[in-house]
RNA sequence: GGAGGGUUAGCCAAGUGGUUAAGGCGGAAGUUUGCAAAACUUCUACGCACCGGUUCGACUCCGGUACCCUCCUCCA
């Protein structure tokens, strides 16, 4: 493996380096579990996963930590929206994210642990920060010293001085007082009026911790004081990530992250996301409008992760379409390499290869659409190059082997493809099937079915299919014809197969 | 005001200092199917926001303009 990443701490694609052989540490900024996470947070989880991915299909070891932020401004004034204890209240959005991971077929993290779990790391954390003169107390509060840092703003190329200054109006609202303007809050000293019960009686002080601080105590408990890398979406590179650099080098003296990665936001239909225009959609407002969760991954992969990705209800449809078309030629040469060998241990003629000249030209291309493949993906994860590789093959295959069958096709008896190639294109493919998490085998066995429940049509509709298809039997076709539009103007379409007539109820595909 | 990213066909989206600017969706024509659907084949950007510059040559490098997005204390 020899991948570039674009590392948000020097501004350049670098090679990647583990610091241990063959191992990855990475830490992923994960939900604050104030609400419903929307579609826009699940691209840039998805871009974890991806990278979780990747390394997993080049025998990394990989560790990777998603925090669940439980405890912070949000979650505590949600809760008490809610009238409900604030670990009643996380847990409930907890468990929609962590079901939403396995609607979108996410590989599980290593761990997710949460911020309220980890008060005595966070504790001490701060405390070493206040020995080593990195930290202060001021009205039970305790904040971060910034001019102690002297590389304070690298990743996010502010300039401390100038930047902060302009931003002093607001600042003076803030009920904290603070030493240096751009302080910020280690550990919130607890306010009844807003926190109401929620704090932790501490040798710091009663209170609670602030937003940064439980990822530099968390990353450290899990991965160490140095790992590779930490991933979030572009909007936690300041001050999230800028701070967290700062409490982890302070606190331990030594190097922290290696790369630092950072996805791009979603636009919406060409507006950005935002509660005023209306248009923040969760996962489950998504699969509501028949959505398929396959399709939505799809979709959000196959655009560059550092790219503003423009989400429309067309494109998944689109992504929907083109994954049915993966799946299709994967099932296709699934069954050629079943029946292969099927006819290997039945007869051990070795007939099912017919070397031709071409084959071998043909080998040689798959084997260079791999290449190319994973050359993309190796450059920063270009999914969107790599997609196009796969779909060259997928091409390739249907255009030489004359993959003509329908949806509802049987496996072919008789092998017609060398085994060589179906090998060859069949590790491709599941290949690129695990680094994108498309699950096409599942998607291969659905795309022949009827997507939509039988039960749920009327006996009245199936009595004129069955009354239909009697027509049919009898080459009345004029007369079936006619059938068939009455179910359509009922809402109803029909789609012949050699077994059997599926009938599909027609949904306009409504936003809401 | 400051910092960063972007603008490629009807839509989504790769990419390159110089023969034909990937791929997907859509559209068109055709093959096939009793019809339909699906599938398959072929075609579908004389141009890469605009204006300058560098260059033998720029969509690709540099500068400017317009528009969009992100961040500037808790928003992925």
């Amino acid at each position: 493996m020899n991948l570039m990443l674009y590392n948000s701490l020097t501004r350049q694609k670098e090679r990647f380096k583990p610091i241990a052989q063959q191992k990855v540490k990475i830490y992923s900024c994960g939900p604050t579990v104030y609400n419903t996470p929307h579609i826009g947070n699940y691209r840039s989880f998805l871009f974890s996963d991806l990278l979780h991915r990747f390394y997993k299909a080049f025998d990394y070891q990989v560790t990777l930590v998603m925090n669940i932020t439980d405890i912070d401004n949000k979650t505590i004034a949600g809760a008490k929206k809610a009238q409900l204890p604030l670990s009643a209240y996380t847990k409930h959005y907890e468990q929609e994210f962590l079901t939403d991971l396995k609607t979108l077929n996410f590989l599980p993290a290593t761990t997710y642990p949460r911020a309220s779990e980890h008060i005595p790391e966070i504790v001490t954390m701060i405390e070493t920060l206040l020995k080593k003169g990195h930290a202060y107390e001021d009205s039970g509060s305790i904040y971060f010293k910034l001019a102690s840092f002297r590389d304070y703003g690298k990743l996010s190329g502010i300039d401390v001085e100038h930047q902060l200054a302009g931003a002093s109006n607001r600042i003076e609202a803030d009920e904290y007082s603070r030493d240096t303007i751009s302080d910020f809050a280690l550990w919130k000293m607890h306010k009844p009026t807003e926190d109401g019960n929620v704090f932790y009686e501490t040798t710091i002080g009663k209170g609670r911790p602030g937003w940064h601080i439980e990822c530099s105590a968390m990353s450290q408990k899990y991965l160490g004081t140095h790992f590779d890398i930490h991933t979030g979406g572009i909007d936690n590179k300041f001050p999230h990530h800028e701070n967290e650099i700062a409490q982890s080098v302070c606190a331990t003296g030594k190097p922290f992250v290696n790369y630092w990665l950072h996805a791009a936001h979603l636009m919406i239909e060409g507006q950005k996301m935002s509660k005023s225009l209306n248009n923040i959609y969760t996962l489950r407002d998504l699969l509501k409008n028949n959505a398929h969760p396959l399709a939505i991954r799809y979709m959000l992969l196959s655009t560059h992760y550092r790219h503003t990705y423009n989400f429309t209800f067309a494109n998944i449809e689109a992504s929907y379409k083109a994954l049915s078309r993966l799946a299709r030629t994967y099932k296709y040469l699934e069954a050629q390499l079943k029946t292969q060998l099927r006819s290997a241990t039945s007869n051990h003629s070795g007939k099912s290869t017919s070397p031709h000249e071409d084959h071998h030209s043909l080998l040689s291309t798959i084997e260079e659409k791999y290449r190319a493949f994973i050359t993309h993906l190796e450059d920063d994860l270009n999914t969107s190059g790599a997609l196009g590789d796969l779909f060259d093959l997928t091409h390739i295959l249907t255009k030489t082997f004359n993959i003509t069958d329908p949806p509802h096709f049987t496996p072919p008896t008789q092998p017609v493809l060398p085994q060589a190639i179906v090998t060859a294109a069949l590790n491709f493919y599941r290949k690129a099937d695990f680094i994108f998490g498309l699950n096409l085998k599942q998607l291969s066995s659905e795309t022949v079915q009827n997507p939509l429940n039988h039960s749920n049509i009327p006996k009245d509709i199936e009595d004129l299919v069955t009354e239909r298809n009697t027509l049919r039997r009898q080459k009345a076709f004029s007369k079936a014809d006619f059938v068939r539009k009455k179910l359509l103007s009922l809402g109803y379409q029909l789609i012949d197969t050699q077994e059997k007539t599926i009938v599909q109820k027609i949904t306009s595909p409504s936003k809401e």
